[in-house]
DNA sequence: CCCGACACCTAACAGGTGTTAGGTAGGTGA
DNA sequence: TCACCTACCTAACACCTGTTAGGTGTCGGG
């Protein structure tokens, strides 16, 4: 399931590892945008089930601020340390022909919903202020993460750290 | 100087209106990379004058408040608002070759260095708490506004409102 | 009135990209 | 053994993109 650095047969979840000539790839996809997609929600998916990890491996008594802080790690993890399908994302999203967009629609909102419901929480704990609108909180925050692909360098620090900063 | 949805025939801020034929470009510009440095220095200048602009136009007693206000709006009118060169900035400059990328940096830097010494005063004044990262936090602020060029619909809202709410 | 400069056009090019048809090597089941 | 399936390869295609050489119309100055 998600091999590092080589892209999965459709279905299958096998790995074509790379080393196969370009236009063998048609073999396993109908198109272009069928890789493009299939990229997509891989690394949504990828991201998803990084932080809802971190989040359910905390303990029953974990405050506001180690959940906040478990999806920041999650999210930044994610992003910056395993995977190219996560950061493709970032990058290519706002590029793709709205077909493919639309067919990444479905797991986008997933992890979405799993944001704010999990930022609804920290709000009924008044971890959040009551007047914040979690939707565009929500789009402030990942935003801000997505964008530390343009600059984050793994030599000058880990991404734990960052997402501890932040 | 800088005409809207128009390219700008190089030195001269001369506007060549978009209804030239595809090979004609090349009288005004020696490459592609020619063109592309030159819409993305003209994009980060126009965020630049308008968060300026309007951080200038301030009263000499406006709060920390008032300014940080000042910039949230400007930078997103800019990028929201006015200017195909603005956002082409924030969706390309990813995926510029390296020489277009070097060719952009003094620009950038400055309003980089814009940014800090504003957020610096801003941290003097006691409006940012003196343990934050300005550098970081700026890479933060400048992401998540930037981030909203993918979401945003002026149908729904202006900017100058998401600012306030940011 | 002619000259040259200027701003543009046309047509073609090399190289790249997305895709397909048809071929082939290796393994499987009968 | 043979037929067949799977997973790949090759070679070609149409199309697109970045670029150039050379041609055309128009305008101002001498």
């Amino acid at each position: 399931m998600r091999p590092p650095c080589c892209l999965a047969a459709k279905g299958t979840g096998r790995c074509l590892c790379a080393v196969i000539k370009a236009g063998s790839i048609y073999y396993h996809f109908a198109s272009k945008d069928d890789i493009i997609t299939e990229i997509l929600d891989a690394g949504i998916q990828a991201v998803h089930d990084e932080v809802r990890d971190r989040v359910v491996a905390l303990n029953a008594d974990a405050s506001a601020r180690d959940v906040f802080r478990a999806v920041l790690r999650g999210h930044l993890c994610a992003l910056l340390e395993h995977g190219d399908y996560t950061s493709a994302n970032v990058r290519i999203f706002g590029q793709v022909p709205p077909v493919v967009r639309d067919a990444n629609l479905p797991v986008r909102r997933a992890y979405e919903a799993f944001l704010d419901n999990l930022l609804s929480e920290l709000q009924v704990r008044d971890a959040i202020r009551s007047d914040v609108n979690l939707p565009r909180f929500r789009l402030l925050l990942i935003g801000a993460l997505n964008a530390t692909l343009e600059w984050f360098d793994p030599q000058k620090g880990s991404a734990e750290d960052l997402a501890d900063d932040y």
